[in-house]
DNA sequence: AGTGATACCTCGCATGTCGAGGTATAGGGA
DNA sequence: TCCCTATACCTCGACATGCGAGGTATCACT
């Protein structure tokens, strides 16, 4: 298990507040075009991490459109720092595989 | 999308034909026991990966206990290589998004 | 009037993972 | 002898994640 898009999700919204058309670019963006959330993901995603009180939404009209802004909660702050080292675990014992000669 | 166990039983049977058993308790070693792939996920995986020509399968019996050996094909081995690539791919933006001050 | 970008959303499907359970043999200790 | 652990295979139902297609609406530009 990974939940990729959750833990890109929080990160950035660990800098600051963004609204879900502007996390998508974001993602595009910081993970240099290696990975792109589809909007199929996205909102589903964010949603739920709402219902589970990590992030706290705020929906706000500019130029006509209304966005939903989410930020962290403290709790969401919490659950970010866990599924940090749970990827930095993961990613880091996978890298031990793919490098690891087996016969030694 | 990752298939972290897909990876890992290829690249482990990428250096020598292993059992079933065998490559769960490879998998935790070559990890530093951060990943463990439980049977539940094993078996149904390995089924699916020889029903699609990656692994050739051979049964043997050794101490009275039958055993299924599985080793790569070449399309195995091809398919190796791209999902190592995809893996490489993936973690690296994950980490630049880590990493990644956002506000610059 | 039409197109493309912005901005939200849902739906069904496929895939990946997990835990619990099931079968059977071999070997060691009570 | 009987039971327990380790070995060795397997399936099943449930849940989480991810994907693509579709739907609605606004704004700006042509």
């Amino acid at each position: 298990m990974s939940g990729i898009s959750e833990l890109l999700l929080l990160r950035l919204l660990a800098e600051r507040q963004m609204y879900g058309y502007e996390l998508a670019r974001a993602i595009r963006s910081t993970t240099r075009h290696a990975i792109s959330v589809g909007e199929g993901v996205l909102y589903p995603v964010l949603h739920t991490l709402e219902r589970r009180g990590w992030l706290k939404a705020r929906r706000r009209i500019v130029n006509g459109r209304t966005r939903v802004y989410y930020s962290l909660t403290r709790g969401g702050r919490r659950h970010l720092k866990k599924i940090t080292l749970d990827w930095r675990r993961i990613s880091g014992g996978v890298d031990a595989a793919l490098l690891d000669p087996r016969y030694a």
